[in-house]
RNA sequence: GGGCGCUUAGCUCAGCUGGUUCAGAGCGUCUGCCUUACAAGCAGAGGGUCGGCGGUUCGAAUCCGUCAGCGCCCACCA
């Protein structure tokens, strides 16, 4: 068939995935072989792919695809994430849209709409992942609120329930006021930001006991004491210095350090907040920094983790000024209903103008946000939710990891992993939100005034058993017992991922979850290596009693060629579709893949996808020649064919040692650019150039039958990278049935052996012989046409490769000479010297000068090795290997230099 | 505030336990070629005192110290 001279990845890429996906290639079942098994991070279900995806799910199919050709069973699990907060939100702004507001609807018609959403959105990042080339077991694909993985869920929560690991309590947690709902200590982010730390004005309420404090008389005294006195026309007060004067209407105290002297003046008085008017105790707690603004802090116990905690240790009254949407509660008195963002500018004019704020300095501070949501900061806030104890976990997950049973690439994980585990907090399960897995606890009756009441079990049947089992509940009925109403945290479903794809939540020790787990590789972003890695292992080693992965490929982040993220409002995130487009999946993946050392971020340029096309067509290109090539069955085999065809073997086989030596270590960017590297030079450059037939000539049939079985390897070897365009010319190599595919053909070589190192030693010499030819003709303007005679001067043995060397230089003959004949431009292979006769074409005055400077560069060489010979404690104590080393340096360097002299001396005449 | 990592050619990066695989690769640059597979190509060339300083050593890109710059993670200083 006629092949084009340009590759077309559109012809062939829907082809042949269309192919793999008929003949179910990519499905597996156990068996007898050795299980390779990677899950998928599961995407949003509702999201579109980014660059991020691309690379990890272009590393992930690499890893797959590898596995496949070393013969072993793959399985890539694929499967989609319901990430409640995010696409609750995106449901909530759609019904928005239509003029529908959350609170109007019943949970219910609610998730109805969130299905409908779903279903409307839900895989389309999946299919796109198909245009990528992902070999998943598309038939297994699974959501984490499908039916398997949600009784999963409510058992595991059930389960840590009754083993008394999950508990319900009232503590600061972290608000999302736009979201309504409550956040893990994980999902808050801190952000620097350009603040202002405004100074109040505190009134001492009670000034005229100021002076009578202990055996203090006057306010001078008390200056003299370190005392730092505020007054004004209005009286004593204190400065406090808070970065949110929105709180003060939650203000229950004014805290200084005991130890301050700045501050005794305050000590056992009374203050008033300002605006506010309220009179409030001042405190002495240690916890306050004597040198932060003037060491007085106010106390707003339920605006903030820290007040909270003197709140409870100084009894002070807790005053919740907030509503959950972040407006302003009846209970603050002023600004009721305004938002709390609003309420910081406004209190300021007002504080202003009521002349309470003594003045305002710029100040740097953090401020969290919600993960999910990066335009609303986050409230801490006060309220009861569910926790998992993680202590437990803890003590589980870090052993594995630190004792190397789970490999982490890069390792510098293992340190952020250990230092999260050592000072692990309890896990906020409990979400305000519909989307997701409802928490299977049901509360009973009780009085208003009645501690609150529950049972957890995974049905509402089992549910009323066991309420019926508590004194007093006898005979309550199934209506009675109310279900509660918040959902689980998205991960809470992700961390059971390895176990319960395969089902081993709600069967234990079944077939698959046997053979498949642990899955070996996780490919996955470190921004996830708590929220995810590290809860996998505690589900894993809790369930299963075992690492759910041997290895964790931390992917970097997808930057632009400026090293800025790529994002939405910068516009620099490619469409990942359009570069398929564009340069083919196969491209576009050796693009990804190019800059994407593990670990690091990378740096991603359409450029390199630029590069990973044109290797296509390199390859492609190749096939060419080799398939326009006549052969003559009666034609035997030159001995420089087969010998390089011998060489040829040894390349492959070396290089496929190097090749899985650095999968082995997940340096997939160095694997690619070896394959790159083995098929464009030595394969294409020296190879097929070397057997390549004169024009219109025929190659003989061994020669043929051996190039096309290296081009069947090297498809073997490049396919990971580049599946489509492999399968392509696989096929094309020879007749295949239907049904087969390069992808599940195993290639296996011998290892390369002492007498292929000698061959790839002996061509790597015939190499740079032709190299030098080559410098010369180009230095001299000599056409590579131009037959030239090449002289071997003093030639220690017979020139190997002869034949080789004459076709590939363009050489007329080669002659061993004693001395080089006039006209010759020269180069040194080692030690031996080559001369190419130039004839009339010689610059003498040039061919003296290149000489000169490599003699002074030998000369000055020589000198540094004899310094280091002539170093008596040199050549004592370093090894005698070493020394023997630099003694053939050194002599070396000294055969050259004599040639060289005896060279310039000649041309000279 | 604590911890981790990085700094090598114009760019992106390799260089593991100190010594010819020690100064490398790919891309880019420059030069010459439309050579009958490929101009998305071929051939050739130039380019770095390995962030600064100090130390250990016969010998340092490599080990130690220190300084500078960059990045990441964690932490309740309002």
């Amino acid at each position: 068939m006629e092949l084009q001279s340009k590759y077309n990845p559109q012809d062939v890429e829907g082809k042949w995935y269309q192919y793999w996906l008929d003949h179910k290639l990519f499905a597996s079942k156990p068996d007898g072989r050795e299980p390779y098994t990677i899950v998928i991070p599961p995407p949003n279900v509702t999201g579109v792919l980014h660059m991020g995806h691309m690379l990890n799910n272009t590393i992930q199919d690499i890893l797959i695809r590898k596995a496949r050709i070393d013969g072993k069973n793959a399985l890539w699990v694929p499967g989609t994430d319901h990430a409640s907060i995010a696409t609750e939100a995106k449901v909530v702004n759609r019904l928005a849209e239509q003029g529908i507001k959350k609170r109007d609807l019943t949970r219910e018609e609610f998730l109805k709409h969130a299905w409908a959403w779903t279903e409307e959105h839900g895989g389309i990042i999946l299919k796109q992942l198909r245009r990528l080339g992902a070999s998943c077991d598309w038939d297994r694909t699974a959501f984490t609120m499908d039916e398997k993985r949600s009784e999963s869920v409510l058992k595991v929560f059930v389960d840590l329930y009754e083993k008394g690991l999950i508990y319900r309590g009232l503590r600061m947690v972290n608000w999302d006021p736009k979201a309504q709902t409550v956040l893990s200590t994980e999902e808050v982010i801190y952000r620097d930001e350009k603040s202002h730390l405004f100074h109040l004005k505190y009134y001492v309420a009670d000034p005229e006991n100021l002076t009578s404090i202990g055996n203090k008389v006057s306010i001078d005294s008390l200056e003299k004491e370190g005392n730092v006195i505020h007054k004004d026309s209005k009286g004593y007060y204190a400065v406090v210095a808070t970065t949110r004067p929105e709180t003060i209407m939650g203000d229950t105290a004014m805290c200084i350090n005991p130890k301050d002297p700045k501050n005794q003046w305050l000590r056992g008085h009374k203050v008033i907040v300002p605006l506010v008017g309220r009179v409030i105790p001042v405190i002495e707690d240690r916890y306050v920094d004597i040198e932060f603004g003037t060491g007085c802090l106010k106390v707003t116990p339920a605006h903030d983790v820290n007040d909270y905690a003197l709140g409870k240790t100084h009894n002070l009254e807790t005053i919740d000024i907030f509503n959950p949407d972040g407006t302003l509660s009846e209970a603050a008195g002023l600004y009721v209903g305004m938002d709390r963002m609003d309420v910081r500018k406004q209190i300021v004019i007002d504080l202003k103008e009521a002349g309470l704020l003594e003045k305002v300095e710029d100040y740097d501070n953090k401020v969290g946000y919600s993960e999910r949501n990066q335009d609303t900061a986050v409230e801490p806030r006060l309220c009861k939710q569910w926790f998992l104890s993680m202590k437990h976990f803890a003590d589980i997950a870090l052993p594995p990891v630190l004792e190397g049973k789970i490999k982490f690439y890069p390792n510098k994980y293992v340190n952020t992993y250990r230092n999260w585990m050592e000072n692990i907090q309890d896990w906020c399960i409990s979400r305000q939100l519909w989307w997701g897995h409802r928490i299977p606890a049901y509360f009973l009756p009780t009085a208003e005034d009645e501690e609150e009441k529950y049972v957890v079990a995974l049905t509402p049947e089992a549910a009323l058993e066991k309420a019926r089992q508590i004194k007093g509940y006898e005979n309550i009925t199934i209506d009675q017992l109310r279900h509660d109403e918040d959902a689980l945290d998205t991960w809470f479903s992700s961390w059971l991922w390895p176990i319960s794809l395969f089902d081993g939540i709600n069967h234990p020790g079944n077939e698959e979850i046997n053979y498949y787990y642990p899955t070996c590789d996780l490919v996955t972003a470190p921004d996830i290596i708590f929220f995810w890695v590290a809860r996998m292992i505690m589900a894993g080693e809790e369930y299963q009693k075992d690492v759910p992965f041997r290895n964790v490929y931390f992917t970097g982040v997808v930057r632009d060629n400026l090293g800025r993220k790529m994002s939405k409002s910068l516009g620099n995130s490619p469409d990942p579709i359009g570069l398929i487009e564009k340069y083919g999946a196969d491209g576009v993946r050796m693009g990804m893949l190019l800059s994407a050392p593990a670990g690091n971020d990378i740096l991603f340029d359409e450029q390199l996808c630029q590069q990973g096309a044109a290797f296509c067509n390199k390859i492609w290109n190749a096939f060419r020649l080799v398939k326009g090539w006549q052969v003559d069955e009666k034609l035997a085999q030159p001995d420089e064919n087969k010998k390089t065809v011998a060489w040829m073997e040894a390349v492959i086989k070396t290089a496929l040692l190097e090749i899985n030596d650095l999968y082995s270590k997940y340096r997939l960017n160095e694997a690619l650019m070896a394959v790159f590297k083995l098929f464009t030079d030595e394969f294409s450059g020296w190879y097929l150039e070397m057997i390549k037939p004169a024009y219109q000539a025929p190659i003989d049939k061994d020669t043929l039958a051996a190039t096309l079985q290296f081009f069947e390897q090297l498809m073997k070897i490049i396919h990971p990278f580049m599946p489509f365009i492999t399968e392509e010319l696989y096929q094309h190599i020879a007749e295949r049935k239907d049904g087969e595919s390069i992808m599940v053909s195993p290639l296996h070589l011998d290892a390369p052996t002492a007498a292929d190192a000698a061959l790839i030693a002996q061509y790597d010499i015939a190499k740079q012989i032709i190299s030098g030819v080559r410098a010369v003709r180009q230095t001299k303007n000599i056409s590579p046409r131009e037959p030239l005679t090449l002289e071997v001067v003093q030639p220690q043995e017979s020139l190997a490769l002869q034949p080789i060397i004459q076709k590939m230089a363009g050489l007329s003959s080669i002659e061993s000479v004693q001395t080089k004949s006039d006209g010759t431009s020269s180069f040194l292979i080692g030690t031996t010297e080559y001369a190419v006769q130039l004839g009339s074409l010689i610059d003498t005055e040039a061919e003296i000068q290149k000489m000169e400077a490599e003699l002074k560069h030998l000369q000055g060489f020589l000198i540094s090795v004899q310094k280091k010979l002539s170093n008596e404690r040199f050549v004592q104590n370093a090894p005698a290997q070493v020394v023997e080393l630099e003694r053939k340096k050194q002599s070396d360097a000294e055969t050259k230099i004599a040639a060289l002299t005896e060279s310039i001396a000649k041309l000279r005449g």
